[in-house]
DNA sequence: ATTCCTATTTGTCTTGGACAGTTCCCACAA
DNA sequence: TTGTGGGAACTGTCCAAGACAAATAGGAAT
């Protein structure tokens, strides 16, 4: 059952890499890697082991690396970079909690995944369950997965479960009705919607009234929605793997059209990697910053907080 | 503040449309349309009404409909055209509900939409909410936004709340821990998720033990998360705008990968355009066949049924 | 009605060139 | 030692035009 090796074309390589066949193609001509054979139709068929060094490297592309510097490395050299790209410095050791957790993870028990988080967040309470297991969590299977430890599958089923957790605590809260009213969503491109949600479990307890409209809102939508809702913020979440030279675009375009009555908040990991200051845009470097970014909010705005 | 009139590079097109550039660009040599304008470096700056046009025809295309008669058309042809499909009969009246809940996403009022959807679950109960609210409702809200009557974010704002709504009262549940098991996930490329949410709420309730990965699992991960999980069924929904031709491709990749004594099941909107039968694939062409699909699996199995 | 066949339609892949924005790096100045 | 040019290298995206296979339509024959 090994005799047909699985080969992959370039769009499934796309897919499953997030490089742009253009990008393939020219890392083909100018580095010579890939080197994918060629089927009856003389189009490219890239092997595994191809798209898993593919893989290894978009990962540290993600960190900030570039990929001359990693397209001659093997394999192996890379997963070792990785290695210590996500280690720079192990100053503390990691919690039980994030063992435990990792531990279910791999054990691909869903229910007793389930049956921890639930447990902490009831003891936590929201807010504390966000800043305290939530953010450190999400680190820890994003680096774990880094270092090839976790499936795709097992990232997968950390974030339906924590979705399921999260949104099921946004629920059981009255719906507050206070300011500022705050329309949460992230840009097209952008598909990773867990930090929305957890701002807006950090943010509804201090009743802001947040408005989610999930991921991937076309700009002029954006625009419209924050009128429509009369919001007075727009937060808006960079995963890492979003393009870096993107986010100061998208943020700029979106400044450009809404009133500059209307803050603009964005967040998110990839917001760590952004230098330069952009005038009307108030970034969040850690999730920690966005409650005190609320009372700032407030002060300024001189609304006062309702609750 | 309108003397720049908004243009917009081809990588926005395709973001927009879901059009690729290669299509874009070839449609132009074909059919002369759309004929973007050019910039200074010569690249391809289209129009907001060429946007608008190409968007009505990707929307009709997702009908079925193929290019070479559409982009003729004009503007106007194609919403008249969208309208007629939209209705090929008129039999029944749109009922109450349905017109109250687009009046309501209308009036972005998603405190209101959140009320209604909660009350409508609780006086239904959860199957029967999902078979006779969710469903025509997804209905309504795809045509109405097909016919340009909503717009994209009201959309997203829909999908959201009804999330919000069918995940908490899944959560509500007692995870049941009965026969089948099923794992629930979408393949590479498809990101809308709500048929799995759906499928979910269904199921739940007659003791299937549902794992979900949510959307874009790569194929080898589902089938490594089809054995970590010991599942006996694996379900996928494939939505209205996942290219038809895809569809195949992937059920067939998946029968092949995964061990014979698992059972593949397929459904959402895009299935229903499926002809060909495909051995070892159960489609469930209409979401109201769910149940009736795990009690043939029941009978079948000869595992009778839990609970 | 169904099946079969051929012509057309349509999307994707190919090559190879061009170019603009970023980032790197080194020489030089303070 | 620390800044600060500014040129070189790096890198992704765009372009053109050709080729071809898969899907579909339309018509003929069963």
């Amino acid at each position: 059952m090994e005799g047909t090796e699985t080969r992959f074309n370039i769009s499934a390589v796309e897919r499953e890499t997030g490089l742009s066949k253009d990008v393939l193609r020219i890392w083909e001509r100018r580095y010579g890697f890939p080197h994918p054979g060629r089927d009856e139709n003389a189009e490219r068929q890239y092997s595994a082991d191809e798209l898993a060094k593919l893989r290894a490297i978009k990962r540290l592309m993600d960190t900030g690396l570039r990929p001359g510097k990693l397209i001659p490395q093997s394999l192996a050299d890379l997963n070792a970079l990785a290695e210590k790209r996500v280690h720079p410095r192990r100053d503390t050791l990691a919690p039980a909690m994030e063992r435990d957790v990792l531990t279910l993870l791999k054990a691909h028990d869903a229910a007793g995944l389930h049956a921890t988080l639930a447990n902490l967040l009831l003891r936590q309470g929201i807010q504390r369950f966000v800043l305290e297991t939530v953010a450190p969590l999400n680190r820890a299977v994003g680096e774990s997965w880094m270092r090839g430890e976790l499936q795709v599958f097992e990232e997968h089923l950390y974030t339906e479960q924590l979705q399921l957790t999260l949104r099921g605590a946004i629920n059981a809260f009255p719906r507050p009705s206070g300011a500022p009213r705050i329309l949460l969503t992230t840009v097209p491109g952008e598909q990773h919607g867990i930090g929305l949600l957890m701002v807006e479990a950090l943010l509804s307890p201090e009743g802001a009234y947040c408005i989610s409209l999930g991921t991937q809102t076309p700009f002029e939508d954006i625009r419209k929605a924050a009128l429509a809702h009369k919001v007075q913020v727009v937060a808006l979440s960079f995963s890492m793997a979003f393009p870096l030279r993107q986010v100061g675009d998208a943020l700029a375009t979106l400044r450009r059209q809404l009133p500059p009555a209307v803050a603009l908040w964005a967040g998110g990991e990839m917001t760590r990697r952004l230098r330069k200051h952009l005038s009307g845009v108030q970034i969040i470097h850690e999730i920690g910053e966005t409650l005190s970014t609320l009372k700032n909010w407030r002060a300024d705005s001189g609304q006062g907080g309702a609750r």
